[in-house]
DNA sequence: CCGTATTTGTACGTATGTATT
DNA sequence: CAATACATACGTACAAATACG
């Protein structure tokens, strides 16, 4: 149990733990969870707490409750977006990534934005994504030094680094994400073969982890014809 | 106690028990809701079965509470809000509207979106919203013919329609917007205050009634300075 | 400013109901 | 029909944040 955890109330820590084994794999979509009993034993906490953890996961969408059957977790569409299927990106086919830069920077945005001093330094990646081998985003990354490292080898060939970050047991818990427009740069719309002027979808995001401290910072600008952005409320 | 002749469950007969006050305006928005132990005594059941009830009406927003203080009514305007806190716009103070052009319009793009026939025609607002007198968007407003009579007026001075929809038994079920971005034109420029080739935020916005058809359909072009469009997933 | 009372939050235990397997 | 598993509901105790004299 990481130090940080110990101070959260019992029921969010099995939460959190409960999060980690669907992130992991350990507990595949569709398949069933063990028993509120088994949980009992295993956590060694009371049938309240687990019920606790439970029915918060549940109200998530990220399990599904049946009296009398299993519970187990919920068949959502893909690895990700198990946010109450309010947020939808729409994308390409084969995805690919190429860095452009990546280095140690003090950058100061980017240490506010990540709750760090001054002083500090971040792990700084400059990256272009394609579908299907063409340019569609010119991003920004900024994550705090004793992330960046962990993903530095490998965001040079993965579109996405969460999954290696939840193989190395780093996860996130709220992603925040700002949207704006701007006109391209000459820079920019060189990288994305598009003519300096031309709108562009700004994407502004921070990820905070599961104890709530951020663990990514990024800026991401997309080309407005092989990118949507799309929200649904309510329903 | 006989249990045999209720159907619902204790915690959400005393739900909507609640809801009940709230709506009649005996427990107003902003006021201090009883204490659990005082709820406890009033409908004669145990702490665990407060707590339910009132847990669940926390999470779905409608009251709001806080450890060491009462819980309270949440302050939301009314009718349609609760949609789980996902999804935010930030603006200005005094939010005003200017109408330009209305009219009866066949409108190819409108009419798909509104899932009407070709040969239909559809109710069309043109109106600038203005932030402390400041124009910050330029708003176009497709309305099916039969909704758009009866907010005709009510457009020309009220800078969101749906509270007149809602006292006309209107109400929507499901809002999809599609973020995008765009630069101005000579035209919108003018009207905004800006250049033209400036970045806009453009959202192409549907709204479904209860019945799941749609009732609205709008473009919108925001003005980057004076518009966030924020959303946050998971939490 | 401080201490106390109030109020919600967390966590335990137990019993029984009810739908599914 | 029986066993299993989740749902409801009672009770108790203490912790933590707030409100108040």
């Amino acid at each position: 149990m990481s130090a940080k955890q110990r101070k959260l109330p019992l029921y969010e820590q099995i939460k959190n733990k409960m999060l980690m084994k669907i992130n992991h794999g350990d507990w595949t979509p569709g398949e069933n969870i063990p028993s509120e009993s088994q949980l009992m034993e295993r956590f060694n906490v009371s049938r309240t707490t687990i019920r606790q953890a439970l029915r918060d996961l549940a109200h998530q969408g990220i399990i599904e409750t049946r009296r009398g059957a299993p519970s187990r977790v919920s068949i959502s569409p893909k690895g990700k977006p198990r946010s109450q299927g309010v947020f939808h990106h729409e994308m390409g086919n084969e995805m690919t990534v190429k860095v452009l830069r990546t280095g140690v920077v003090t950058n100061y945005e980017a240490l506010r934005r990540l709750n760090l001093g001054k002083s500090e330094q971040v792990f700084f990646l400059e990256r272009l994504r394609l579908a299907d081998r063409k340019p569609i985003a010119y991003q920004q990354l900024f994550l705090p030094f004793e992330i960046g490292k962990v993903v530095k080898d490998y965001a040079e060939i993965e579109f996405d680094i969460f999954p290696k970050l939840g193989r190395e047991d780093i996860h996130y818990s709220t992603i925040k994400e700002q949207v704006n427009a701007a006109v391209a740069t000459q820079y920019e719309a060189d990288l994305l073969g598009i003519f300096p002027g031309e709108p562009l979808v700004d994407i502004d995001r921070l990820t905070l982890g599961i104890e709530g401290s951020p663990i990514e910072y990024s800026r991401t600008k997309y080309r407005t014809d092989s990118f949507h952005y799309k929200v649904e409320i309510g329903g």
